[in-house]
DNA sequence: TCTGGGGTCCTCAGACGA
DNA sequence: TCTGTCGTCTGAGGACCC
């Protein structure tokens, strides 16, 4: 039983998520391995179901080794749309336990349950309350960690998790509390990787300090941590591996950044290509923002060339905007400035320093002829139409259709004037 | 054999104004 | 007037997460 007047925390984590989505609605595929990712040339693994793991399958894998592990897996391309909708139901029901939910990702949250133990009980009653719930009402699984603190609820989680290895698939315990006063017994023993925050190149820095455990981190001097990873990592780093976590469960974070990024099936080499995917991500990136009714100011343009080198660019514009024409000639003049000879393997546009717009007063920009008028309407036709309906006349001439008979493009080339029509 | 896409946060260097 | 310092902003890159 959880002390009177201790912080309650659950780390709720689903399952295999995005295979579990797919075995409801094709429910033949149960007990199978299945993989979801990209299926292309270049694609990786996103999930990958249990019985496809005890083959070493994993995600971020590619997909051309996991297809090697486990020919007779089946292999999904994945809809995220479906996802979100899934996941939208599931985080309704944990708002039903608390108003302090934290999504982390789609199949993540954080569950502040201090306040709700006078309603609804003991904080493990309530976590594997929420286990059954989210059972009966959409048939996924999920595993649940109960602790005094964010990190612990989330490594209390993944220990509660479900096994695969080449002797089959190992049930976990589903819910586990770390309960106050044995947070260190729990975390001590735990290779430091585990802590969240600690990726290959920490762990090697750390191992040359000779750490292996989280209690090894814990038992050296901050100082010392600090000099290894840094300021900020090594404080934090140090914090948790004594159980310190001040951290709140925070609901309704705003997005900080909104970005499109696209690896190509082979390298790109005509500029011309390149420019028309340029706007092409341009225009989806302007799209969500203003589907949010949000404002970005910085434009950052990412390439990764067919050595798998990667460079940004980014540029701060004056003020914060969300008009298309504004975004594309910055994305424009940043690619400019980029060496295009190597190939393009990957293309990606983002907007950050993102927020709500506040009342400014216009620029000249802003009243070029027809690019407000543009903009709306294009918002207009793919609310009515859909995201297909229109695009610039500068996305045409890709790997686009044009139509039946339609030539490239028809307007000739595409001039960079700053003053993109919708057609 | 080939290494995604969506993000967040941190570090470091350089510029700049107080 | 010159110089050093400090805080802040910006841009690039990197580490990390799911």
């Amino acid at each position: 039983v959880w002390p009177e007047g201790a912080r309650a925390v659950l780390h709720v984590d689903m399952d295999a998520f995005f295979v579990a989505v797919e075995l409801l609605d094709r429910p033949e595929l149960r007990g199978q391995p299945v993989v979801v990712g990209g299926t292309g040339p270049r694609g990786v693994v996103a999930a990958a179901s249990y019985e496809a793991r005890a083959f070493g399958v994993h995600s971020a894998l590619p997909s051309a080794v996991a297809r090697r592990r486990c020919p007779q897996a089946v292999f999904l391309s994945g809809r995220h749309e479906r996802y979100r909708e899934v996941s939208a139901r599931v985080m309704a029901l944990f708002a039903e336990v608390t108003p302090l939910v934290e999504p982390l990702s789609l199949d993540e949250a954080f569950l502040d349950v201090t306040g709700a133990r006078r309603l609804l009980g003991d904080p493990v009653a309530i976590a594997h309350r929420i286990r059954e719930r989210v059972q009966t009402t959409e048939g996924l699984s999920c595993c649940v960690g109960v602790a005094t603190v964010k990190f612990l609820a989330k490594l209390a989680s993944a220990a509660a998790k479900p096994r695969a290895d080449g002797s089959g698939v190992h049930p976990g315990h589903g819910v586990l509390p770390v309960p106050p006063g044995g947070e260190l017994d729990f975390l001590h023993p735990l290779p430091i990787g585990r802590l969240w925050g600690v990726g290959p190149v920490t762990l090697e820095r750390l191992s040359g300090l000779g750490v292996r455990t989280v209690g090894d981190l814990a038992a050296l001097p901050v100082t010392v941590v600090t000099g290894r990873v840094g300021e900020a990592s090594g404080r934090h780093l140090h914090a948790l591996a004594n159980g310190i976590d001040p951290r709140a469960v925070v609901p309704d974070e705003p997005a900080r950044s909104i970005g499109h990024e696209e690896t190509f099936p082979s390298d790109l080499t005509d500029p011309q290509r390149v420019a028309t995917e340029l706007a092409r991500l341009s225009d989806a990136v302007v799209s969500r923002l203003r589907a949010g009714g949000l404002v970005g100011r910085t434009v950052t343009v990412k390439l990764r060339d067919g050595a798998f080198h990667t460079v940004t660019r980014s540029t701060t514009l004056d003020r914060a905007t969300d008009a298309r024409p504004v975004v594309l000639a910055a994305a424009r003049s940043l690619l400019a400035g980029l060496d295009l000879s190597g190939g393009v393997r990957l293309l990606g546009v983002s907007l950050s320093n993102v927020g709500p717009p506040v009342d400014e007063q216009l620029s000249f920009d802003d009243l070029a002829p027809g690019a407000i008028a543009a903009d709306e309407a294009l918002d207009l036709i793919r609310a009515r139409f859909g995201d297909d309906a229109i695009g610039l006349a500068s996305t045409l001439g890709g790997h686009r259709s044009v139509g039946p008979g339609g030539s490239p493009n028809p307007w000739g080339p595409d001039e960079p004037t700053g003053d993109e029509g919708a057609r």
